[in-house]
DNA sequence: ATGAAAGCGCTAACAA
DNA sequence: TTGTTAGCGCTTTCAT
């Protein structure tokens, strides 16, 4: 048997209520009795039962964290982000892996919430009807991280990802690259297609009407990046660069590349996205598009505090500032 | 407000008990009446409340994960596992990173513990007495993931970490390596003392008395790596060879090697530790010792359940196998 | 097979 | 400043 508050009342001689009280830092307590009853607490060892405290207050001061895969480096860095602002406002949190199914994901806001989250972070591919429906029933608030609604309807903190891709393009286009090729991730979800617009953009700005021709599926993993490289060696016109919509798949690029015999950036101008760790741990290093991470996490667990509290919120689509960042997988101009 | 169990009840015109049995599964219900009551919860769209659950229950069904980092390749991929394994048996996971502090580890643990987890998962780096003393008080089972308690007395899983090191340094020796160098871990944390326990037996089983003098100190990371390749150079005797206790640090004395011109495994033959999705992702893909952590993370979460469970285990300290691959970044014999 | 009722440990009015 | 007392929503005997 555990000790509860009503043990810690009693060898304080006092009532739950107050043990209560100074348990949870209420200011009406004659320092005397608090004193008294802190003694009893260490004396007994007492530990407050938070599931007792949730189901009397209503608040677990847990959140949720749906994520596709914590062991990818990208999202672990998201996934830090978060915990560490949830920390900072005293929220523990409940995290499990999606895989982006979307069957998981359903299953897995409703199991949350039947545990009583006090709000729910939501990282996946796509938001369909079926998941906003499940947000706007939801009894607690929801933030999305590096995830877009195209709907505007759930709040969400990401970057400009059409602007971006549009930059790096321009980036590469500028160095006098006839034939810039995109590898894109996985289709049906809106941030690649959001990259894909920005590319397309660009190319077309640049008087290159012809961009599908160019456009190599991946699915963001190291091993898609080596086979995107096969693909784009067997095309007709071989691209001079490349722009990757994701690092590690970036990576398998230029080891592609490398390991037929190429060079980057000589040969073929890497670009990837991200800037996750990976970008400095390649030779060479990889330029690419700095998404912030952590940020994102970060900002995103800071938003949903703010509904949490019932604060007022200017704007509930964030769009962090994101930039490009030139290393040695691109010519220096 | 919510519907509650009452709720569904009266709806369905039984008792609260009834329905709470049809919720769980309790066979001793009449297939008619647990139709009348799945069709209320389908009606009211009920939803049962984890927390009453667990109060009533003394189970959560939720068990605490402490993590280094999440956003640490290794430790991602072990929490992956874990989670996994908690998710096959029904558990959520509440994770917290401790940045490997004593006292952040102490506090989450005390903190889980009040939120009434039904077990823990703990990962480290060094486990003191006040770390054996909690874990001997508490109510809940506790593994270990990756992390040794030198006592011997909280269930754990991890590979042979002295072992591992020996065979990887046997096999640079082996090369006709005369000086082999070693880029230790953090210090004051046992498996980095393991490992260099294991790369001194090597050593001293060559002949090598000097050991010593060969060994750099690391943080694991990929800019340790590049430091640790420097002051290597530094030494009056170069190494030809180098066994880095992680593959990320390993990284950073391949990249370190390249940028001054060196060439690996030519110049310098360079193997890591853990096998993480690192290794092939770099030119000369590394030859290292493989840790499987997804294992470790999943048998560890695994036993955890049987002692949930109060099922018999038969040996409570869990040594996974482990095995050495050579890729490029050494002599291929 | 079903129901009644007593908690689980705490919070939050409301009184005093 | 402190105490009394309902619940919170569910599980779990114990009856029936």
């Amino acid at each position: 048997m555990n000790v509860t508050i009503y043990d810690v009342a009693r060898e304080a001689n006092v009532s739950m209520a107050t043990v209560s009280r100074v348990v949870n830092g209420n200011p009406n307590v004659k320092p005397a009795t608090r004193k008294k009853v802190h003694e009893a607490i260490e004396r007994l060892g007492y530990r407050p039962n938070a599931v007792a405290r949730g189901l009397a207050s209503k608040k677990t001061t847990t959140v949720g964290v749906i994520i596709p895969d914590i062991s990818s480096i990208f999202f672990a860095e998201l996934a830090r982000g978060i915990e560490d602002i949830a920390t900072m406002y005293n929220y523990n949190i409940i995290l499990s892996n999606s895989d982006q199914n979307k069957d998981k994901e359903l299953h897995l806001i409703n199991a949350m919430l039947g545990k009583q989250v006090d709000g729910l972070v939501f990282m996946g591919g796509k938001i369909t009807e079926d998941h906003i429906r499940e947000f706007k029933t939801s009894s607690v608030p929801i933030a999305l991280a590096a995830t877009v609604d195209e709907t505007g309807e759930t709040p969400s903190v990401n970057i400009n990802y059409e602007q971006a891709a549009y930059e790096a393009t321009e980036l590469l286009l500028s160095h006098h690259n006839e034939r810039v090729a995109f590898v894109a991730g996985p289709e049906d979800t809106v941030i690649n297609t959001e990259k894909l617009a920005g590319y397309k953009r660009a190319m077309k700005d640049h008087g290159h009407d012809d961009a599908d021709k160019w456009i190599v599926q991946g699915d963001y993993s190291y091993d898609s990046g080596i086979e995107a490289f096969e693909q784009l060696m067997n095309m007709e016109d071989k691209p001079t660069a490349v722009f990757v919509s994701a690092d590690e798949m970036a990576l398998g690029v230029i080891h592609g590349a490398q390991d037929s015999g190429y060079s980057v950036p000589e040969d073929l101008e890497v670009f990837g996205f991200d800037n996750t760790r990976l970008a400095t741990m390649v030779r060479p290093t990889l330029s690419t598009v700095v998404q912030p991470m952590y940020d994102i996490g970060a900002v995103a667990m800071r938003l949903l505090t703010k509904f949490m509290n019932k604060e007022e919120v200017e704007e509930q689509s964030v769009i962090l500032p994101h930039r490009i960042i030139e290393r040695n997988s691109t010519q220096q101009k």
